[in-house]
RNA sequence: GGUCCCGUAGUUCAACGGAUAGAAUAGAAGUUUCCUAAACUUUAGAUCCAGGUUCGAUUCCUGGCGGGACCA
């Protein structure tokens, strides 16, 4: 049971033997008090006066004096207004810091027998990564880490968008203007070379489309009726009927790309457990649509074409397969869904995707419903904004994009940097130092896309570079560095631990102590909410604790032996909790910096 | 036109319906004969507007204003 636990069981018998009144855990309002006042837990009363027919302050003072008087978890209470907050018995924190001592798998929960999939990167085949895909990735490794970490088995899938209009775009262009140009002969990594078609087509295209309008049509017009976009379009027949010389030259292409994605993902520390190509998936689901239509879940309008009407769900009625029998967007979706669950028999499927796809999956979640999968209940679309530029949104066809291998480059180059203006690399080799300079590059990275709610939307200044100060990967880093400095001391000094002749303890160490033992329900509340955020301040918040019983206390100059001990056993489970919080995040801590 | 998301210090982010709205940066002032100053301490500074529900609203509801996205 843990602190918060006793101490609702506690209440609850405090008011049924003042009020006889029996109320349940779940009613009972423990909040962290305030760093203000004096206490580690506040009990609200104001939900209980319609019991106590008194006031908040009478009704604080007598629960807080039946705590101290009958139960063993008090040492002092007060009450402000209708707050009551909760001092605990040093002995109370002292046997928890015990407990954790003994506990090798402190923040790995029990197993649920969930099973998990989760799908996140899902690149197009045409460029190479940039920023917002380094906020998709991050977010789906560590959401898969910390799912994980809660007890559920976890598979990590990327659907990898290998086909389409777009790249047949790219193809077009090498086509026309490449030359046979390989990345070896150009010197630049292949995702970046089919990037570069990308944008010649659009060049291309656009001033074809200036030529046509000049001639009399409007853009629209000219937009539909450009030649390298006709071509483009017909190159995109040629590939579904698997035509030999569009097919050679799309898995020229296509490799190229792929080995370019090898490398990024490398760099980024993330991998898959299964990777999905959309050219073996984009047709699956067209039996499905036959299946919703013997069901009366979708309906044929009289062209031939198939809908489902959404309108009782307030959303509107959709397209799920055109008039001449071809797939749309969503038909292939649905295929997929079954198709993964063949894979493998999950009970909740995470999408990380956009929030511009927000409807999208609405209407795909509430079609599977409706033909009574049984996964449908778990699918969630984890959905994230853009991050912007204070330029506005990044588009990569105009060049406005943040390259991912690109910042990662800057990140290492000014960790670097900052390392060496603070002279902290005496004694590392040169291979050490450029592990750590991996390491705090990529934390900062991955903590300033991370620590902000998935959800809502942010913004990057290319300007400005990611801060190594403050509330950030490095600063969590730190302290961690810090405390691996003040383990290896103690390892030599003394290397046993014994907690139990202390009697007396700080508060620094008390607010430390009640701030690391939150961590398993930090990790379920992170994985409910498939927020990685929530993690990240948690470690930050952890970290900060830690630094100003730091700076507060002396461990090594404290005379009384113990107390070291024990300062030093509290350090070690700061460490852990910092050091896998980080990990679940998909972050690195170094032992020195 | 319809639907959805978002509006918090100068800036970037927090806040299960709860206390005097927290951090970080940028600004001002300090801390190093002492375990790593990428740290710590002090200071000043914010809820878009108008209603409503509530003992209590940044949070929930309604209507504006502003920003973004999606659907043909």
């Amino acid at each position: 049971m843990t602190i918060e636990e006793e101490i609702k069981k506690n209440i609850s018998e405090a008011v049924l033997a003042l009020f006889a009144y029996q109320l349940s855990s779940s009613e009972i309002l423990i909040q962290p008090t305030r760093k203000e006042f004096q206490g580690t837990h506040t009990f609200v009363t104001f939900s209980l006066l319609k019991i106590t027919k008194k006031t908040p302050e009478e009704t604080g003072q007598l629960i807080g004096d039946y705590l101290i008087s009958k139960t063993k978890l008090l040492k002092d209470y007060n009450v402000v207004k209708g707050f009551l907050n909760l001092i605990l018995k040093d002995q109370v924190w002292i046997l928890q810091l015990k407990q954790l001592m003994a506990n090798p798998y402190f923040g790995q929960l029990p197993a649920n027998d969930q099973n998990v999939m989760v799908e996140f990167s899902s690149p197009n085949t045409n460029k190479p990564l940039h920023l917002g895909h380094l906020r998709n990735n991050f977010l789906g490794d560590a959401i898969s880490r910390i799912l994980k970490a809660s007890g559920c088995q976890v598979k990590k899938t990327n659907l990898v968008n290998d086909r389409g209009i777009h790249i047949c775009k790219s193809m077009l262009a090498y086509q026309r203007f490449g030359n046979n140009e390989t990345p070896v002969s150009a010197n630049l990594k292949g995702d970046h070379l089919a990037g570069k078609y990308y944008v010649l087509f659009d060049q291309a295209y656009k001033q074809e489309v200036v030529a046509l309008t000049s001639q009399g049509l409007t853009e629209d017009e000219a937009k539909k009726k450009a030649p390298m976009l006709l071509a483009a379009q017909e190159m995109l027949l040629r590939w579904e009927e698997k035509d030999p010389e569009i097919i050679t030259l799309w898995n020229l292409m296509n490799k190229w790309v792929y080995d370019g994605f090898e490398v990024t993902y490398k760099t980024m520390g993330i991998t898959f457990d299964t990777i999905y190509k959309e050219s073996d998936t984009y047709l699956l689901g067209k039996d499905i649509i036959d299946e919703g239509l013997l069901k009366g879940v979708f309906f044929k309008k009289s062209d031939g074409s198939v809908w489902i009407d959404l309108t009782a769900d307030g959303l509107d009625q959709k397209l799920v397969m055109r008039a001449d029998g071809t797939s749309v967007y969503i038909t292939q979706d649905i295929g997929t869904c079954d198709f993964k669950y063949g894979d493998f028999q999950m009970d909740q499927s995470v999408y990380v995707v956009g929030n511009e796809q927000d409807y999208h999956f609405k209407v795909l979640f509430s079609i599977m419903k409706k033909l009574g999968r049984p996964y449908s209940n778990g699918l969630y679309h984890l959905s994230y904004g853009m991050v912007d530029l204070p330029t506005g949104k990044m588009k990569s066809r105009e060049g406005t994009v943040v390259d991912a291998d690109e910042l990662m480059d800057e990140m290492f180059q000014t960790a670097a940097q900052q390392t060496l203006a603070l002279g902290k690399i005496e004694g590392l080799s040169k291979e050490e130092a450029n592990n750590l300079y991996t390491i705090l590059g990529l934390g900062a990275l991955k903590y300033f896309l991370l620590k902000v709610d998935p959800k809502k939307r942010m913004l990057f200044d290319p300007k400005e570079s990611i801060e190594f100060q403050g509330h950030t990967g490095p600063f969590i880093q730190y302290t961690h560095a810090r405390i691996a400095s003040i383990l290896r001391r103690a390892q030599k000094d003394s290397p046993y631990m014994v907690l139990d002749r202390v009697a007396v303890i700080h508060d620094r160490e008390i607010n430390l102590i009640a701030q690391i033992i939150r961590f398993e329900q930090v990790i379920l509340q992170a994985a409910n909410e498939f927020s990685p955020a929530i993690l990240a301040q948690y470690v930050y918040d952890v970290a900060k604790d830690y630094n100003g019983f730091y700076q507060e206390l002396s461990i090594f100059n404290e005379p009384d032996q113990n107390r070291v001990q024990f300062r030093v056993a509290l350090s070690k489970v700061t460490a852990l909790v910092i050091s896998r919080g980080m990990f679940l995040l998909g972050i690195d801590v170094p032992d020195r910096m």
